[in-house]
DNA sequence: TTGAAAGCGGTACCAG
DNA sequence: CTGGTACCGCTTTCAA
């Protein structure tokens, strides 16, 4: 796009080699005042920019950031690239979006794809279906750095973002309880991925802590994420066809809590009075649901900027890290009583 | 990412030259079948990927696709990044996003910040500042390949993609004035943007074909396409601070609309009674929405494809492209009654 | 402090 | 049909 200027053509203007008018650019080395300030002036003068490629090319590195993820247009991830996009964006990176629609398949194509256009560093949050992390294991063990967000693995050693999501899940199930719902059911994802798990154990916690235990039953898992609509149509029906049906749901992810919502609505099944719902959501405005719908709103934007920022510090690394941190974002609870 | 194989390696390994390899790699040309073959076999046993980085420094090509628009987590914008990325992942053509926030500005910083990542062409949908649209007029002019989606500009001769906006809006209004509905106000984006243009155009029909004339006020703008909370709250007071105000509103956009359903609740203005709201919107299950909402949907992942795919035209024709197109997506009208 | 030159991985032209 | 080589734009050693 558009016919630029060298260092070459820089030199010959000046009458200098390409070496020095290279070194006099970037600043450090042993390079006379005098000719750096030439140099400098022409190349504004004439808003030089290096090329990216040649540079690339040379340096074997090429700028560049991976993302795998479930899906795009999914609020909370579409949030989420929007945090990651904000600092590569300022730091020289671009990023290069891949998503798996919760396939393990997809995941290790995307992979391969993203490591034949070399980027220097991935940013990942793993497939409902993963469970056999091998593939990146491998790539990590090349030393290729790796920042896992949301949907993490314990199985590799590296810098991970999440949310609270224990505390989230037990805050909405506390409060569902606490709205005088004793029969409070789960309907949440594949049980492979770390999000469930945490997200149960507080849903857990809760209902313990207000001497509840689930029936039998009451927890639901949606292999694919609630990507595929019949997952959470069968799980309603199974809740519903029970002889002790929920008066309360709490909903694992934003998908699942809105396609919980549209099921519930189709089947004529009243809220709050016969089931109150309350959720993971980043939806921006829960509270022109109907009911407004108690939300568990995660910080979105926040953790694309800490991972991105954690990956980028790997990256540039001089020396091999070897000590990790696991950020842990908190997760607001936003009641909305009903009208 | 990886320490890969090179055409050097290959030629070493075989004892050929580089170019013999080359020429082997790429099919075509004179090359014995039987050399052909070894190398390929050879090339496939060893897993040989070309370095996209040294193609691109030696054809002057990039294969990548900058794209410009307003904000990634809009949930209409989300969808058509997902259809961008579905073709441009295929086609081996990444992509680099930019948002501007609405803002001029921005839009100019983006479009200089992708020129120099030298992108092989530009997806644009302008921001509801843009007036003056000569920084993408010098660009093309240079011959660089722009396709605009959704908000056009008629000043530049290429290739477009739209929904059909006046049609969209017009069946919308007709919804609302055949639901007994006379006072229908219209809340829109900036007067500056085609879509705003458009919608209104098929509003101010729908009204005439009812024999309607809308009272002077009816039709308020959000400069800032409702990124600005403080633009909504005033558009309502307005509204609802007038003689005779609206019993219907149609709004414009996405935004738009979920900002005022939420205005309007925060209000206590009952809906549908009081007032009766319809619009565009790409949100998944507006049907949960209090009271269901019916929207004019646009097929935004369509929308993003069929770009993308003119785009990658364009960039691939060998002789110049002299006659352009532009495309009109049919927008959804989805009525969903009150319960 | 500056210049010359090699090389990153491919491609394409020119000989042979 | 195949080999040799220059070159894309930049960085970096080695000499001067």
């Amino acid at each position: 796009m558009g016919e630029a200027i060298t260092i070459k053509d820089i030199a010959k203007a000046l009458g200098m080699s390409y070496s020095t008018v290279s070194r006099a650019l970037k600043g450090s080395y042993q390079i006379s005042e005098a000719t750096r300030q030439k140099v400098k002036e022409y190349a504004d003068a004439h808003r030089y920019r290096p090329n990216l490629v040649a540079q690339s090319l040379k340096s074997k590195k090429s700028r560049s950031i991976g993302v795998l993820l479930c899906s795009i247009p999914n609020s909370f991830f579409a949030e989420v690239i929007n945090g990651i996009e904000s600092i590569a964006y300022n730091q020289d990176y671009h990023v290069i979006l891949t998503q798996s629609l919760e396939s393990y398949e997809r995941e290790l194509k995307n992979l391969e794809h993203l490591a034949w256009r070399s980027v220097d560093g991935l940013l990942v949050s793993l497939s409902t279906e993963t469970i056999d992390i091998s593939h990146f294991k491998k790539w990590h063990d090349a030393g290729v750095p790796i920042v896992f967000f949301d949907r993490i693995t314990d199985l590799i050693d590296t810098h991970k973002v999440v949310v609270d999501n224990a505390g989230g899940a037990f805050d909405a199930v506390h409060y569902l309880a606490g709205m005088g719902r004793r029969k409070i059911a789960h309907i949440t994802s594949s049980p492979n991925i770390s999000i469930t798990k945490e997200r149960l154990e507080g849903y857990n916690k809760a209902m313990a802590s207000h001497q509840l235990s689930p029936a039998p039953g009451y927890i639901q898992y949606c292999q694919h994420g609630g990507m595929i609509p019949e997952e959470l149509e069968q799980a309603i029906d199974k809740l519903f066809g029970m002889e002790e049906p929920p008066d309360a749901i709490f909903t694992a992810s934003d998908r699942i809590t809105i396609s919980t919502l549209a099921a519930l609505y189709k089947r004529g099944i009243q809220m709050p009075e016969q089931v109150m719902v309350a959720g993971f959501s980043n939806f921006s405005s829960p509270e022109i649901f109907c009911p407004p719908l108690t939300t568990v709103r995660q910080p979105a934007f926040e953790m694309g900027k800490t991972a991105t920022e954690l990956l980028i510090q790997l990256i540039e690394s001089k020396r091999p890290v070897t000590s990790f941190e696991k950020r842990v974002l908190p997760a607001e609870l936003i009641i909305r009583p009903a009208r």
